[in-house]
DNA sequence: CGCATTATTGATCGTCTTCAAGAGTCGTGG
DNA sequence: CCACGACTCTTGAAGACGATCAATAATGCG
């Protein structure tokens, strides 16, 4: 027996995201297809985007991670967010948008232009939920920082990465690829290379994390200050 | 000599506010002029949007504030950012937008649709900057909750308010109209009441910052960590 | 005027930072 | 294949910043 095949025999993530998101259609599908073909890619540490560049492209990320900062006066970096496959880079309304932080490759990234949504209803649906996506994920950000412990917000964190990476089918059984450095996420939790040492290695003894070799799983439960309902339903309906 | 006049005898924040993002022409100030007519208000501490409800209207602010709140399990509480006169609520490109968050009252707030802006290159121009400063300003207080001491997350948030009411021209020689208790300073700034209180008090002494009855003003000085560049032109071009 | 809310003050405690040093890991080149 | 250097992770000790608890003073509203 033939079984069925997926509509492709190397599943791409930035399409399972969208799809997800949007339920493209076939022609919408084969838009992102033929552009997986004029891919380009960043090397480590380059910047995808800077703060105040105009941004003539929507990019959309293929593989890799990405993670969007902020520097401060005195040295001290704070992470925004992260972007990670399937993600959109650069969606707004303005007619010369303007990067409003800088963008830098965390390993390896590579990069497709967005296919045009206009008259691609799937498509504009997927860009719009994405988008919708992206801010609530900024406010729970910020409610991590003013409102939660350092055990609380990096648990938190980390299930919301491993939540976005699941969109996209990049989480198995054994878990999923988290190619951070204690640092960055000392940077994106507010906190201390130090402290985050110290909160992970408490965070595995409780049995909460696995992380190991820039491989982590992390095991259902839920946090006490947050009740981490499944983002893509809270921004839409039903 | 008769001087010449502002479009409206009693200027409307709001206006002021569209009309610096997008350079509105005649027609669509009266586009919003005519929607005055139809303001709808909202009593003190009553949400605005609720969190999971459909957006069926866009709204545009008139008057009063607003606060975009989260809150956690164990009942803190955290604001997102604040909702101004001439701010836009429900702005995004879903076909069935759904509320990210609650939004809530403070003090009393007047509301009236925004305009349609299709075929409106100004009202479209406005709410796409209106959307890029709201974004920048959520990365702002980010960066402010996640590597900012207490003094300067509260300095820091009074100028970027301060900026925004001058936008709509709500700042005089004085100072501008602060409707929040330290409480709810606390629960923008990630902080508790009492700390907060602590702290307004050395910026008093410090001669930073003027505040009582409901009224502030800030001196110009450049915060430690933060370059506080204009958010406009941070996100537009020039 | 009376009550509820808000602001203020003091004392103590805990989380997280800071500083500093050492161990582990990884990639690179001899 | 091993040695080297650069990160990254780990550990300890001390200190600071902000939280917490509790009580009192002001405000402001009805």
């Amino acid at each position: 027996m033939i079984q069925p095949q997926p509509h492709r025999s190397v599943v791409e993530p930035a399409i399972t995201r969208l799809v997800a998101l949007g339920d493209l259609d076939a022609s919408e599908i084969a838009l992102i297809e033929a552009n997986l073909r004029v891919a380009r890619t960043v090397r480590p540490h380059n910047d995808i985007l800077r703060e105040g560049d105009a941004i003539p492209t929507r990019w959309l990320m293929l593989s890799g991670w990405a993670a969007r900062t902020r520097v401060l006066e005195d040295g001290s970096r704070q992470i925004l967010n992260f972007t990670l496959p399937g993600d959109l880079i650069g969606l707004c309304d303005q007619e010369h948008p303007v990067a409003a932080s800088t963008i830098i490759a965390i390993g390896k990234v590579t990069l497709c232009p967005a296919p045009d949504a206009r008259e691609r209803p799937g498509l504009k649906r997927a860009y719009a939920m994405s988008r919708a996506i992206e801010e609530a994920h900024l406010f729970d950000q910020i409610a991590r920082l003013g409102r939660m412990s350092a055990e609380e917000r990096i648990e938190d964190l980390l299930r919301e990465i491993c939540e976005r990476l699941d969109l996209a089918g990049l989480v198995a059984q054994d878990g999923f690829d988290l190619p951070l450095t204690q640092e960055m996420l000392a940077d994106a939790t507010g906190l201390t290379p130090v402290h985050v040492n110290r909160t992970v290695q408490h965070l595995r003894k409780l049995g909460v994390l696995q992380w190991s070799h820039g491989r982590a799983s992390i095991v259902a439960r839920r946090s006490r200050r947050s009740e981490r309902r499944l983002t893509l339903a809270r921004v839409s309906q039903r």
